[in-house]
DNA sequence: TATGAGGGCGCC
DNA sequence: AAACGGCGCCCTCATA
C-alpha cells in the first residue's frame, strides 16, 4: 500500500495499464486527506505542518535545510509514520472510515483520470472572443475617461471612488462604505447611483468586459496545452464541508449568466466525434433539507415533482399562516412570478442559515417585510426549524457538526462570547450537513461511474471531465451517446438515498454554452 | 521584485 | 453597517 501525501499526482505520474492502477482500490492511503476528514479547517494538509502540530509542537530550530533530501522533499518518513498511526486511529473513533475508504480514496484516481484528460477549447473562438472585448474595453475606457474629465485607473475602486464622489459630486445617498472605511464603489452601489451620472452606466459594463477578459478568456488560452485542453486540479482538501475546489484554472467558477460570459462557456466544446453531456442534481440541497428534517410539507412537494419554489411561495403568501392548520393555502396557479422570486430567495437563503438583513437586501424588501417572510416561513416548516435548532445545538455542546456520513466539521466558535462569531458558526453548523451531503453524494456518484466505464470498456468513449457540485460534464462519443447518457443519469440518481426522489437534469452539445435536454 | 491585504466578482 | 453557506482569481496598493 502506498501511504503518503499528494497521492492524486502520483497515480497522475502512472503509466495508463500499470500494474498500480489496476489491483483494488484500498492501496492507497493519502495521509492529507485522512487528516482533512479529522479536521477540514487545518492550514495546511503536508507532512511539515501536520507533522510540526501534532508531534512536535515546539521545535526551537524548525528543520531548515538539514532536514531536506536532495530532491528539496522533507525527509519526512518517520512523521509520515506517525501521522499514518494517528490518522488510522482517528478515522476509526470519529467513524470516518468507510467515507475515507469507500469515497475519498477512490476518487483519488477518478479525479486524476480527469486532470489528465483535460477539456478541450475553441481557442479561435477565444481569440475572437478576445479581440471583441478588447475593441469595447477600448471604446469604453474612452467613455469614462470623457465622463470623469480625464484619466484614472478604473480598475481602482479607491480612484474610481474619489472620481465619482469628490470630483463629479455623485449624491452619496444609499451608498454604503466597506468594511475598510471607504466608500464602496461595487456592482449594488453603482446600481443605485446609476441615474445619478452618466459615467456609471460605462464602469459597470467596463467591469463585467473587465472581468471577463482577465479571469476567463486570457488565462484559459495561456494555460491551453497543444491540443487546445486545459487541465485544472481538483483540490481534495479545499473545503470544510467536504466539496471539492478547482484551480488553475478555476473551472467550477466559469460564468453561466448573461450574454458575453455565456461566450465564455460557448468556448468549451467536444473533441470531433463527440458531445459534451452534463448532469445537473436537480434542487439537491433542498432535497437533503427536506430528507434530514423530515418536513412533511417539503417532502410531499418533492415526492408530487412539484415546483418547490412555487409550492413555498403558496404557503408563504398564504394569509394568517393558516396552512399549519389545515387552513386554506393559495392553489400553485394563483402564485405569480415576484411570489415565486422570492419563495426561492427563501428557500436558498434558508440552507444558509440567512437572516432577515440579508434576505431584505436580497429581495429588495424592508426589513419589516422580510423579517415576516421568514417568520412565516418557519411556521410553515416547521421541521426545518427543528432541525435547524438541533444543529445548532449540537454544534454548542460537541463542539462539532456531522453529516449523515460522519463527515465531521469543529465548530468550537460556536459558543463564542462574540455574538457574531457565534451566529456566524451557527450558520456554518446549519449549511454543512446538506452541502457536506451533496457533496458525498456526486462524489460517490462518480466513483460508481468511473467503475461502470472500465466495467463496460467506454474508457475511450466516456470521458468525465468536470464536476462543479452538483454537476457532471463528460464528453461522450456520439455513436453511444444515448446509452451512455441513461446509464449515468441513473448511477446518479440511485447513488444515495434520500427520502425523497433525487432528479438528474442531463443535456448534450457541442459546447458548454449551448446544451440542450 | 515579492508578498499580502483589501476590494471586487465569477460559480454552486 | 455588516452578515447568506462554500470556493479561487483578478487588480491595486502599501510594505518589505
Amino acid at each position: 500500500m502506498l501511504i503518503d501525501f499528494n497521492i492524486k499526482e502520483k497515480i497522475k505520474g502512472f503509466k495508463k495499464g500499470s500494474p498500480s492502477l489496476r489491483s483494488g482500490q484500498s492501496q492507497y492511503f493519502d495521509i492529507g486527506i485522512a487528516f482533512w476528514l479529522i479536521n477540514p479547517e487545518e492550514k495546511e494538509y503536508t507532512p511539515e505542518y501536520l507533522g510540526r502540530k501534532y508531534f512536535h509542537p515546539v521545535r526551537s530550530r524548525p528543520a531548515e535545510g538539514g532536514a531536506t533530501d536532495t530532491s528539496g522533499r522533507p525527509a519526512s518518513n518517520g512523521v509520515n509514520k506517525e501521522l499514518y498511526k494517528y490518522a488510522i486511529k482517528k478515522l476509526k473513533e470519529y467513524k470516518l472510515e468507510k467515507l475515507f475508504y469507500e469515497v475519498e480514496t477512490p476518487l483519488l484516481s477518478v479525479l486524476a483520470e480527469m486532470e489528465k484528460t483535460g477539456i478541450k477549447l475553441d481557442l479561435k473562438f477565444l481569440k475572437n472572443l478576445d479581440k471583441q472585448l478588447e475593441d469595447k474595453l477600448e471604446i469604453l475606457t474612452k467613455s469614462i475617461y470623457k465622463e470623469a474629465g480625464g484619466p484614472f485607473n478604473i480598475n481602482s475602486p479607491k480612484q474610481l471612488g474619489e472620481i465619482l464622489f469628490q470630483k463629479l459630486q455623485v449624491d452619496l445617498k444609499g451608498v454604503k462604505k466597506t468594511k475598510g472605511g471607504k466608500i464602496s464603489t461595487d456592482v449594488d452601489t453603482l446600481m443605485t447611483i446609476k441615474d445619478r451620472h452618466p459615467v456609471v452606466k460605462y464602469v459597470l459594463e467596463y467591469r463585467e468586459l473587465f472581468k471577463l477578459q482577465s479571469t476567463y478568456v486570457k488565462p484559459l488560452q495561456a494555460l491551453a496545452d497543444k491540443n487546445g485542453r486545459v487541465h485544472t486540479t481538483y483540490i481534495q482538501t479545499g473545503t470544510t464541508t467536504g466539496r471539492l475546489s478547482s484551480q488553475n484554472p478555476n473551472l467550477q467558477n466559469i460564468p453561466a449568466e448573461g450574454n458575453l460570459s455565456k461566450e465564455v462557456r460557448k468556448a468549451f466544446i467536444a473533441e470531433k466525434g463527440y458531445q459534451l453531456a452534463s448532469f445537473d442534481y436537480s434542487q439537491i440541497e433542498l432535497r437533503i433539507l427536506a430528507s434530514l428534517s423530515g418536513d412533511p410539507k417539503m417532502i410531499e412537494a418533492f415526492n408530487n415533482d412539484l415546483d418547490i419554489h412555487k409550492m413555498t411561495a403558496a404557503n408563504v403568501f398564504s394569509a394568517g399562516g393558516g396552512s399549519a392548520s389545515g387552513g386554506n393555502v393559495m392553489t400553485l396557479d394563483k402564485v405569480t412570478p415576484e411570489m415565486r422570486r422570492l419563495a426561492k430567495t427563501l428557500n436558498f437563503g434558508v440552507v444558509y442559515g440567512m437572516g432577515a438583513n440579508a434576505f431584505a437586501k436580497t429581495s429588495g424588501l424592508d426589513f419589516t417585510k422580510a423579517k415576516n417572510f421568514i417568520e412565516e416561513y418557519f411556521s410553515d416548516f416547521k421541521n426545518i426549524k427543528e432541525w435547524q435548532e438541533e444543529v445548532k445545538s449540537q454544534a454548542r455542546t460537541s463542539g462539532y457538526v456531522t453529516n449523515l456520513n460522519g463527515r465531521r466539521r469543529w465548530l468550537l466558535e460556536a459558543t463564542s462570547m462574540f455574538r457574531s462569531e457565534a451566529a456566524e458558526a451557527e450558520r456554518a453548523a446549519i449549511n454543512m450537513p446538506v452541502q457536506g451531503l451533496a457533496a458525498d453524494i456526486i462524489k460517490i456518484a462518480m466513483v460508481k461511474i468511473a467503475d461502470e466505464i472500465k466495467k463496460r470498456k467506454w474508457e475511450d468513449s466516456v470521458r468525465m471531465l468536470l464536476t462543479i457540485h452538483d454537476e457532471l460534464l463528460f464528453e461522450i462519443k456520439e455513436d453511444i451517446i444515448k446509452e451512455a447518457v441513461s446509464v449515468i443519469v441513473k448511477i446518479m440518481e440511485s447513488a444515495y438515498e434520500l427520502e425523497v426522489p433525487v432528479k438528474i437534469t442531463a443535456k448534450t452539445g457541442d459546447n458548454w454554452g449551448e446544451l440542450e435536454n
